[in-house]
RNA sequence: GCCGAAGUAGCUCAGCUGGUAGAGCCACUGAUUUGUAAUCAGUAGGUCGGGGGUUCGAGUCCCUUCUUCGGCUCCA
């Protein structure tokens, strides 16, 4: 007998070779149905794998995260006998879960799939899952499974077997397809009830630009058809919140194919908001002690190359504009840094300035690949909310999370809760691809571990994504169909200082080293702009918004009165506009909740008789009546008492 | 850059197997003077992304190029 500790503490005995199956059907049929995998001493097991000692068990089921990627791998199997089935011919890389659903990485040779080919694949998924075939796990020596994929004549499962230790190699079967898997999987195929073949899309093998493109064919599956129904109506849900969209319907930027791909172009409403913004940041930064900057935006190659971007990036980089008589190149700037070290250095400095911190709202451009670009979150020309900080190597622990401060004031003052903070630090492995001592490295990074920690930040850590001259922390947000992106960012730098000679005097007469600090709250105007528009589906806060009322006239003979009204509500900071077209009210009040703007001001024939103003809050409806000094208050108000939540 | 898909009026889209472009919204004009999510009528607007080819004839087929979309790779 072995003993099996359930989550809740309650110990129970079982026979030796006891399943987690077998222990869920001892408790209820019903749990039993639904469990897809078990944690077994926290690792997750086939439900149907014996159990020989004592364990903790916790059964999985669809509503863990593991119980789904467990359901997702064992379909990603189906997806591939499926494949197989359909083209017999097809060689097989990986079939991984992942976030939503899952993937498989399949070799056609000439033969390419498409949307006309889901329904098939779709179909004969669902036709081998309802034959309920087990997932059955065999262990292998390496040989056996080096002779299975030979005849098989399945090259990418043979590569990978090359990495992998006899003795530690497992099969797993279902139906008529063998996979080499290290499991765990669902205890059978019946379990998958709704599959839904998403995208197909090329994928390099093993991640490799120089390997071989293999097809990626993208599916979701559920243990029920309404998941999968609901689950694609939220998908379109949030389509609706894309800032692609939002931002064409709500005419805040565009893009145009004489003036480039990449290269937004910020509407009249986009730049008042991103104006506000900026002006937003920098109240904060003048508090907390920044200077403004202005630099150019091209510098000459001799900077780049002093700065070490020139070797990293130069060639592909958009390449420089010469002068015509001379042959001098210069860079459009593709980050403000270097010009910032050259200011710092334009006077002698003393260890009592430090630190010093330059801001600057920095335009750059950067040769993205085409295929990167997307929206505004990856363009070619973007402005940062940048600033780098010189201060002395006893003033980076202190710097550091003050600037961490402002960057959760910045996310606090846009209700951006979702955020993870990542500590991104260099490949060990790699170091070819980065600049300077380790010794710097590793001063860096501590650097930024322990401030993070003293701020009691939640950091997940990422190496090899660290900037080539130092570490990060950035502060990652996701768009409205999940993809993640950085927005906030701030680094550690010994290396630029080094590379520029940059110096201070100190106590002791001298000369020595600052560090740098690099730092960008919204990451780019741009990208922040972006998830800000899907962030609140294009109803920006009443302080940020391009465009707060809409005053409404019933006829055109309230058009005047109505301007007046508009007139003494600017005066009271509060902007907008009267809408004077000759409609009905329901078309103007359809048309401004469509614009997402704030407040309506309704006027006809009562409110100018009793100079009041109706009110209509977007998406509320009507508030009654008010006159337009107490309008005026209380939208004051919302805002004074909006601001003072986070201004603190 | 790579794999796959798509580009028709300012916007959203229709146009079957090739026969010479259509709707709604927007805009403009007129009527209407309107009370909380679409008043009616009329007008204008497209060399069907660009270039080349096949054909008596191309939005529709082929090639090429640009742009966009979904991924991959990349992201100072």
């Amino acid at each position: 007998m072995i003993k099996i500790t359930l989550p809740d503490g309650a110990v129970k005995e079982f026979a030796k070779g006891t399943t987690a199956h077998q222990v869920a059907l001892s408790i209820s049929e019903g749990l039993a149905r639904n469990v897809l995998a078990a944690k077994v001493n926290g690792e997750v097991w086939d439900a149907t794998r014996p159990i020989d000692s004592d364990a903790s068990l916790n059964l999985l089921t669809w509503n863990d995260d593991e119980g789904k990627s467990t359901l997702w791998h064992s379909s990603a199997h189906l997806l591939a006998e499926a494949l197989e089935s359909i083209y017999p011919e097809v060689k097989l890389g990986i079939g991984p879960p992942i976030e939503n659903g899952f993937y498989y990485d399949i070799d056609l040779g000439d033969k390419t799939i498409g949307p006309d080919d889901f329904k098939r694949i779709e179909d004969k998924m669902l036709e081998l899952a309802q034959q309920k075939n087990p997932y059955i796990r065999k262990e292998v020596s390496k040989a056996e499974a080096i002779e299975y994929f030979t005849k098989k004549n399945d090259q990418y499962k043979l590569e990978l077997l090359q990495d992998l230790a006899d003795g530690s190699i497992t099969f797993y079967e279902q139906g008529n397809f063998t996979d080499l898997c290290r499991g765990p999987h669902i205890p059978d195929t019946g379990f998958i009830k709704a599959a839904k073949v998403m995208s197909v899309a090329g994928a390099y093998w093993r991640g490799n630009e120089k390997n071989k493109q293999l097809t990626r064919v993208y599916a979701i599956t559920f243990p029920k058809q309404k998941e999968l129904t609901d689950y694609l109506a939220l998908l379109e849900e949030a389509k609706k919140r894309d800032h692609r969209k939002l931002g064409k319907e709500l005419e805040l930027f565009t893009f145009s194919e004489k003036v480039g791909q990449g290269l937004p172009l910020w509407l009249p409403k986009g730049a008042a908001l991103r104006e506000r913004l900026e002006n937003f940041l920098k109240k904060a930064q003048v508090k907390a002690g920044y200077l403004p900057v202005i630099t150019p935006h091209i510098g000459n190659k001799e900077l780049y190359i002093t700065s070490g971007h020139y070797e990293k990036y130069g060639a592909d980089s958009f390449q420089p504009i010469k002068t015509p008589h001379e042959g001098e190149e210069f860079f459009l700037k593709p980050m403000n840094c270097p010009h910032h070290c050259e200011i710092y250095k334009s006077k002698p400095r003393s260890y009592k300035d430090l630190p010093v911190r330059y801001a600057e709202f920095g335009t750059v451009y950067r040769y993205e690949q085409a295929g990167e670009l997307h929206g505004l979150t990856r363009v070619r020309g973007f402005t940062q909310d940048d600033a780098h900080l010189f201060v002395r190597p006893d003033q980076v622990q202190e710097e550091f999370e003050k600037v961490i401060d402002l960057v959760l004031y910045v996310f606090k003052a846009l209700d951006f809760q979702n955020f993870t903070a990542q500590v991104s630090l260099r490949d060990p492995e790699n170091k070819t691809k980065y600049i300077g001592t380790d010794e710097n490295w590793e001063k860096a990074e501590n650097a930024i571990i322990l401030a993070a920690k003293n701020k009691g930040l939640k950091t997940v850590v990422e190496t090899g994504e660290a900037a080539f001259y130092g570490p990060k922390l950035d502060f990652m947000v996701r768009d409205a169909i999940g993809r993640k992106w950085q927005l906030g960012t701030i680094q550690v730098d010994y290396n630029l200082p080094e590379r520029f000679q940059l110096e201070y005097t100190g106590a002791d007469n001298e000369k020595h080293r600052p560090v740098m600090i690099h730092r960008a709250p919204f990451g780019s105007l741009e990208r922040f702009v972006a998830v800000l528009i899907e962030h609140c589906a294009g109803k920006f806060p009443l302080w940020l918004t391009p465009e707060q009322i809409a005053i409404l006239p019933i006829s055109d003979k309230y058009n005047d009165h109505a301007k007046n009204i508009l007139n003494l509500l600017n005066n009271s900071d509060i902007r907008g506009f009267v809408d004077d077209r000759n409609e009905k009210i329901g078309k103007k009040i359809r048309d401004t909740e469509l614009m997402k703007i704030p407040y309506m001001l309704i006027i006809g024939e009562k409110e100018v008789a009793e100079n009041k103003v109706s009110v209509r809050k977007q998406g509320d409806g009507d508030l009654g009546s008010f006159s337009p000094e107490e309008f005026a208050n209380m939208i004051n108000k919302e805002i004074e008492e909006r601001l003072a939540s986070f201004d603190k």
